[in-house]
DNA sequence: TAACATTACTACAACGTTTGCGTGTTGATA
DNA sequence: TATCAACACGCAAACGTTGTAGTAATGTTA
């Protein structure tokens, strides 16, 4: 196996010793500019570039920050990777990934091969699996070793670190809020079981705003998917199939308000075929931006979660807390960072 | 800033040499089982675990991959990280991704950035610009540094080494084909600009299957779109309005080929504000089956790419060249995996 | 009982850097 | 000509591991 350029090869070919080249390539004032000069051109003529990991081992630390999720086949989830990416990039950081697959196993498996020295921070948004069993035992083992972390999205009040989450409960709210305006009276909401915190806190805003406008909640009108498989077809089956049960049973809802986006275009598709005209018989407001959103007919009204920005700023938060750690700088108190939503209005709303 | 336990901290607490400890809790017969007890006791006590960064450094091999893809924002390209990923962690790797945002000068800040020992091997996409620009300066370097690469999906021919796509030319020729079977007998194509080989490739089964039925292309029926900003809406205007104005000159256009999905899903939206019902007045088929393919209406039958094997393949790939450079196994010739498509019927043909 | 084997360890070098400190060689000053 | 900077460089330790080679203290054999 071919060794890449060392400093001792260039030391022992130059014939003088390794820390002068290093402070050579530095140009430290210590070393002749004579010297300096040829160093440095025989360094380019080799090639010669520093190995990060030699670097990482003497800096103790690695200038990469581990991200992991639940799943990337997303379009949310890859914005806010996107977001990361770009700040961290510019900070100089790399960015490395795990996916739990909402697994439990997979999340502890991931975060502990990357907490062995691999990264300097992880962000994270937690799985499914984890959240149900309701076990961050992982989580605070990272943060006894005083690994920073960053939690985004899914995020639980029992984990003591920084945070970045949408105001679910008022973007919820904001968008059933539209959604009377333009004159829907009976609105369903199509959400997740409670665990999943967005789902939970999303129908408390869809309740808040009927209060607001003093209707009273039909439980009926509450669906509460069970979304293990969320992105497998068989699932939409089910959903399906209990969208169209709703809209028997209540033929008269004019209203529907999906907790995601993907809930939100099945639920056109079966009130379409059910001949429901769009927006006029009924509208649909979906909560995250995506392509399908964009791209559905008609298009779909939908509240944005500027995944992008909320990378961003787990990046900037944890890139914060890295700096407060090698640098031994007081501990600040956790901070929580709330990206405000906004209602994305198109064609399935009035 | 607080220390990690490690080997040393053992040492001197146990009373043992650093050694003793390392080998202990490796089951060497050189100790004896009572040490290992006491030292494995001890170490779990502290949560001992080993510096990765240390080893990698020792090993000259991080145990990682870099992945470096033009956008992240994009199904085809999740589906690929997840197959990497997942055949990767079975393997013990981490992954470690890199955005080229389609930038040539990106991709190469990417690469160098990884290339100075972070990662064991990349798997590469390459970025539009670098296409147009054939400036492969930083792929050939990374080859003569030894370090293994593997490219999928947009490849080139001049770069020595392995590669995994699909058989464009081939998966366009059935579609097109499909078409005319299904009774289209006037096609157009949806494409990119030549330089993206995938979008070149792709024409040239269209054409294939066309000369293959013996009709004649028609050049005001292959609408050449230069994708910049691919994903950007301002983009989608333009391909919609070059669509209108196809449809309007050739109104007699009953099957339309895209080279993607999105291009696909706009054609349909067009064709559809025109009075066309498809797919009895117009077919359509895309290429890469994502979200927009499974829930656009009317659902688009569309080529698959089969993302997640193609990232798999390339990942079995890269390992398999890694472990030919760190055992100096002797050098196989390169490969090149073609995975095969398949052509997935829905709702916009017949 | 001398020679040797076995056991259970320790020392050391190496992986590739960085950096504080030590040191030999100049040339200038007193 | 002894003294002293200034200059230009080398040494060695450190980051955390692993593995080879070395070494005491036993036990075994002829």
């Amino acid at each position: 196996m071919k060794k890449r350029t060392t400093l001792k090869q260039l030391a022992r070919e130059l014939d003088v010793s390794i820390s002068t080249v290093s402070k050579a390539l530095k140009n430290s004032p210590e070393i002749s500019q004579d010297t300096i000069d040829r160093v440095k051109a025989f360094a380019k003529l080799l090639n010669y570039r520093p190995n990060n990991i030699a670097l990482s081992l003497k800096n103790r630390k690695t200038k990469t920050i581990g991200i992991i999720i639940p799943d990337i086949v997303h379009h949310f989830f890859t914005k806010v990777i996107k977001g990361v990416e770009k700040y961290a990039n510019s900070k100089g950081y790399n960015v490395i990934v795990g996916l739990s697959n909402e697994s439990f196993s997979n999340e502890v498996i991931n975060m502990e091969m990357l907490a062995n020295g691999s990264i300097d921070g992880f962000i994270i948004s937690m799985a499914r699996e984890t959240m149900q069993r309701q076990d961050y035992q992982h989580y605070t083992e990272t943060l006894n070793e005083e690994i920073p972390l960053v939690m985004f999205d899914r995020v639980v009040a029992e984990i003591p670190c920084d945070k970045v989450t949408v105001d679910d409960t008022k973007g919820a709210e904001i968008a059933v809020d539209a959604l009377i305006n333009k004159g829907a009276t009976k609105i369903a909401i199509l959400t997740t079981k409670d665990y999943v915190s967005v789902g939970r806190l999303r129908t408390k805003g869809y309740l808040e705003a009927l209060k607001k406008h003093e209707i009273n909640p039909i439980p009926n009108l509450i669906l509460k998917i069970d979304d293990e498989l969320l992105y497998e077809d068989d699932h939409l089956d089910v959903l399906e199939k209990q969208v169209r049960e709703l809209l028997i049973i209540h033929p008269d809802v004019n209203g529907i308000f999906a907790v995601n986006e993907l809930y939100a275009i099945v639920a056109m598709k079966v009130a379409k075929e059910m001949g429901y005209k769009i927006p006029n018989d009924l509208q649909v407001i979906g909560f995250t931006d995506g392509m399908l959103s964009k791209h559905a007919t008609p298009t779909l009204s939908t509240v944005s979660q500027h995944g992008e920005s909320m990378g961003a700023k787990a990046a900037e938060l944890l890139i914060q807390r890295i700096d407060e750690r090698v640098n031994d700088l007081p501990k600040e108190p956790s901070k929580t960072v709330i990206i405000s939503t906004n209602l994305i209005q198109r064609g399935s709303t009035k």
